[in-house]
DNA sequence: TATTGTTATACTCTATAACTATA
DNA sequence: TATAGTTATAGAGTATAACAATA
């Protein structure tokens, strides 16, 4: 069995997109037609990170500013975000998650974990040790990476 | 130590998509401003596919059929992919890479790969080992989801 | 009649440019 | 002068509808 770094590497480029692809398509059986993509991961991203101004959201989703504000006008109008001046310093606003906003995201969450959980049921006691501490592994290893990206 | 399935469908949830956007983030490094995304998912599934047709890749990038042809228009017109009419059933169109299609496709996941095993060597032995088994038992379990997928 | 694909058109999403307000 | 955000406008990308060609 070969496990050199380049073999790793191999295997997560085979399987970490059909993850994605199977997550991808559980969220979003949870929360079509009413979210787009990018507002679910804004979304995602208000539900971990209080008092979230808008430069932060834009630069994790990627966007400029102009769609950004745009995207959060969406959520906004449907009820699952707020958007709020800051108290003392008046350019900015304050994103937050409504409690509809919140629980949308949890149930989608949890829709794609109960199906993975189903499937990993499947496996022995000792394959789930190996893939969770691989998991962790992976995690710490990658986590501090930088994503030189979008917009341009 | 738990390993549950369900806490390992949440550290799947934690860790995957965390991994898919360094994926992502490398592979788009080297065919922006190129390629779109999708573009570049029409590239992978045509260097894996042979003879493909147009309804095969509008399929299985949840595209309707206009809007997969017109994709299709720009990576004939980047010089990276063909459309040839097929040989019996006139009907049809037969999609492939150009060389150069392919290479650019190669070149983009090579980078990823490099970015990916870099980081891997700095793990032990065992730890990959677990890691390799953990990646191939994932993609086992797996592959055989069909996604209920776009478009509606 | 069903299947494969294209053309025409409209809508959504995103970016750039220009602007307002605040620090 | 720099920062945070919005408004206006234009360009990609995608969908639906209507169509043409072939099986």
């Amino acid at each position: 069995m070969d496990s050199s770094p380049e073999s790793c590497a191999c295997e997560i480029l085979d399987t970490v997109p059909l993850l994605m692809r199977i997550i991808r398509s559980k969220v979003r059986s949870q929360t079509t037609p009413e979210l787009s993509v990018p507002q679910f991961r804004a979304l995602a991203f208000l539900g971990r990170n209080e008092e979230a101004m808008l430069t932060d959201l834009a630069a994790f989703l990627g966007l400029t500013l102009p769609s950004a504000s745009k995207l959060i006008d969406g959520l906004v109008a449907a009820g699952m975000a707020t958007r709020e001046p800051h108290r003392t310093d008046r350019r900015r606003v304050v994103l937050a998650l409504t409690r509809q906003g919140r629980r949308k995201y949890e149930v989608a969450v949890k829709c794609a974990g109960d199906f993975l959980a189903k499937r990993l049921a499947r496996l022995s006691k000792s394959e789930r040790v190996s893939l969770y501490d691989s998991m962790k592994v992976l995690h710490e290893l990658f986590s501090d990476t930088s994503l030189g990206d979008r917009p341009q």
